[in-house]
DNA sequence: ATAGCACCTGTAACCGTTTACAGAAAGGAT
DNA sequence: ATCCTTTCTGTAAACGGTTACAGGTGCTAT
C-alpha cells in the first residue's frame, strides 16, 4: 500500500510527455508532434483531439529534448565584469532587448574583474548550452577563444574596437576618446590635469583610455590616480587630490561613477564647481545629463554596442555570416562641469 | 571534387561526438563516457587512450543531450522590469553570484514593466529550460503561474513579502517601510510632505510604500505626484513642486534614482539641502551614502534578497525542500540629507 | 475496374549523452 | 582443475522530442 502510494506519487511527479498525450489521443507520437508544431498534415479533427488532451493533461514540450533534435538551444552567453554599474547593465539591456527580437535568450554571468573566474563562468555558459558568448575588453585567459571554439561558439569582444584583435571586437575605440576628453581640457586651457582610473590591472579599456590621454601632449602636469571603481572610489579620489600641495584644475575621470563621486566631495568640502575644479568623465549614465553640475563627459555608444553585438551573433547562428568587428563612434557632451580654469587669460589658450 | 569538398566540410562543421571519440578510442560510447565523468571503474590505460583521443579531436560533450540525459537543465531564469537600475543590478549581481556557487546558470530577460512582455519573456526561458522562475512583485498576468506549473517550475516572487500570498514570497515589508520613511519625517518635525513615486500601474512595491507614507497619519498635506522612474524622472517632479505655490518642506521618494534627481534639481534652483528641504529616499544605491548631502534613506536589503532566493531555489531543486516565504528587515539611515523643517519649534515635534 | 493522386497517419531512426545490466577476463582459493 | 570474486568493458535502453519514409485511405480520371 506504502509502496502504492509512492509508486504513484513518483509517477505524477513525471512530467507529462507527448506519449502520454498520444496515447491519450488515440494517436501516434508523431502525429501528436505534428499537431504540436502546427504541421498542416494533419486532419482538423486529429488536430482538435489532441489540442484537447494537451490541453487536459497540461502538457508542456520539454525544452532539452527539443533542442537536442533541433540541434541547438537558442541562447547566447554574456561574461561581463558586473551588472552593478550602470554601463553594463545598459549595455545588457539593449542586447537583451534584441536578442530577444531575434528568438534568443540571454545566459549571464558576472566575473568580478577576475580574468580565471571569467573562464570559469564562460565554461559553464558554454555547457549550458550558450552557442556563443560575449566577453568585456581583449583581456583574457588564453585558453578562452580555444574552449568556445570547441563548443563551436564563436566570441565577440565589446567595450573596445581593435580591427586586428583576433577576436571580432564591437566597440569604441577607447585611446582615441581619452585624446578627446583631454582635448576639451587642452582647449579650455587646462595645464595641470588629474587622471583618475579605476584598476588597470585586467582591464585593457582602461588603459587605452589613459594611453590616449596621455598621448594628446601639451601638459604641463598629468598626474594618475588609480581608485576603486565605484562612487566611493571617486570620493577617495578627490580627498586625496585635495590634499596635493599644488591642485590640479581639472580632473578627467575614467569613469562616470568615479566623476559623480568626486564631485560630491568636492562640493562637500566647499569647492563651487566648475569654476574651481572642472571634472569630465566617461560612459554615458542617466544621472550625468540632470547632475549639478551637469557632467561633460565622453559618452559612450552602449545601447548600440549591445545591438550591434546581438544581431552580429544573431546572424551568424542563422546563416554564418562572419561576425564583423565595428567600430561604433563615442562623442564628447560638453555640459557644465568644465570651465576655464581660473588663471587661463585669453592670450594663454593654445587653439590646434 | 566540389561536391567532396562540401561533404567534407559539412562533415568537419559536425561537432565531434562521443561516438567519435569512442571509435577513434577502440571502445564502445559506454566507456568513453564514464572516462568523460570521471567513473572510478575504468582501466588507467582505457583512460589514458580515451583522454588523448579526447584532447586530440577537441571533444566537447553536448549540454543539450547530457541535460536531457541527466533530467534536466541547470538554469534559474529572473524576469525583471529592467536592469538599468541599480537596485535590480544588484539584485540580480547577488543573486546569479550564488546561483553559480550552486552550479546554477542564470537565464534573464526584462520586462519593461510590461504585464504582457512579463508573460511572454516568462514563457521564452521556460522554454528555454528554467527550471524555476523569479519575478519581481505579484502584479502579473493570471496565466502565469499555470504555466510555469506545467513547466514544472517553481515561482518565487521578490522585493515583496506577503505571508498570504498565493506564491512564495522573498523580500520585504512595502508598506512598513514606506511607514517607517514617513514616521522618520513626521518626528522631525515635517507636516506638509511631497512623495514623489514612479509609475503605480504595474508596480505593487511602489503601491504599498505609498499606502504605508500614508498610514503613518499625522501629516497636514501630503501630496503625491507620479513620475518617470529614473533620474529624470526626479528632476521633472522637482520642478514640479518648486512651482506649487505653497511648497512642502519635505520630499519622500520611493525611489533613490528620483531623489537624486530631485536632489540634483533643487540644488539647482539654489536651495540649500536640507535646509530648505529634506529628501528621503529608498532603496540603497552604492552612491546614496557618499551623495552631497549624503542621503538619508530606507535601505533595501536586495543583496540578502539575491541570495536568500537562490538559495531557496537551488534547495528545492535538489531535495525539494519547499521554498519558504522570507520577510527581510529594511533599514532607516538617517543621513544628511533631512533635517528638522525651518518653522518647527521644538514645542510643535510631536514625539510617538 | 484500375491507375494515379492527395491527404493523413504510423513506424522507426535519430539527436548525443548516461547508465542498468550482463558478460568476459583474470586472479585467488579450494 | 574448478569455482568464486573482482575488475573492466560492451550492449542496449532510456531521456523526450522531430522527421524521413512508407503505407493506407478515399477520391477522381481513364
Amino acid at each position: 500500500m506504502a509502496e502504492r502510494t509512492s509508486l504513484q506519487s513518483r509517477q505524477s511527479s513525471r512530467r507529462v510527455t507527448l506519449r502520454d498525450v498520444a496515447r491519450e489521443a488515440g494517436v501516434s507520437v508523431a502525429t501528436a508532434s505534428r499537431v504540436l508544431n502546427g504541421s498542416p498534415s494533419v486532419s482538423p479533427a486529429t488536430r482538435e483531439d489532441v489540442l484537447r488532451v494537451i490541453a487536459e493533461l497540461e502538457f508542456a514540450p520539454d525544452p532539452l529534448a527539443r533542442a537536442l533534435s533541433a540541434g541547438g538551444t537558442n541562447t547566447v552567453g554574456a561574461v561581463i565584469p558586473t551588472i552593478n554599474h550602470a554601463i553594463f547593465a545598459a549595455f545588457l539591456e539593449a542586447l537583451e532587448a534584441r536578442l530577444d527580437a531575434n528568438g534568443y535568450c540571454l545566459l549571464m554571468a558576472t566575473t568580478g574583474m577576475d580574468q580565471r573566474v571569467e573562464l570559469e563562468r564562460a565554461r559553464s555558459l558554454l555547457e549550458m548550452g550558450a552557442r556563443a558568448l560575449i566577453v568585456t575588453g581583449l583581456d583574457h585567459e588564453p585558453e578562452l577563444t580555444a574552449m568556445a571554439k570547441r563548443f563551436g561558439a564563436p566570441v565577440v569582444a565589446t567595450s573596445i574596437y581593435e580591427a586586428s584583435a583576433p577576436l571580432p571586437t564591437i566597440g569604441y575605440d577607447n585611446t582615441d576618446l581619452g585624446r578627446q576628453a583631454m582635448r576639451h581640457l587642452l582647449d579650455l586651457g587646462h595645464r595641470d590635469v588629474a587622471l583618475v582610473s579605476g584598476p588597470t590591472a585586467q582591464n585593457d579599456r582602461a588603459r587605452f583610455r589613459i594611453r590616449g590621454a596621455e598621448s594628446a601632449g601639451g601638459v604641463r602636469s598629468l598626474r594618475t590616480i588609480e581608485t576603486e571603481l565605484s562612487v566611493g572610489g571617486g570620493v577617495a579620489a578627490a580627498k586625496r587630490i585635495l590634499g596635493w600641495e599644488r591642485r590640479p584644475t581639472a580632473l578627467l575621470c575614467v569613469t562616470d561613477l568615479v566623476a559623480l563621486g568626486a564631485m560630491f566631495e568636492l562640493q562637500r568640502s566647499g569647492l563651487l564647481l566648475p569654476r574651481d575644479m572642472s571634472v569630465i568623465g566617461f560612459d554615458h549614465i542617466s544621472w550625468s545629463e540632470h547632475s549639478h553640475p551637469r557632467l561633460t563627459c565622453i559618452s559612450l555608444p552602449v545601447a548600440a554596442m549591445g545591438q550591434e553585438s546581438a544581431q552580429a551573433i544573431c546572424n551568424f547562428l542563422t546563416d554564418g555570416t562572419p561576425i564583423p568587428s565595428v567600430r561604433l563612434q563615442g562623442e564628447i557632451n560638453v555640459r557644465g562641469s568644465t570651465c576655464r580654469p581660473p588663471q587661463a587669460t585669453k592670450s594663454s589658450v593654445q587653439p590646434h
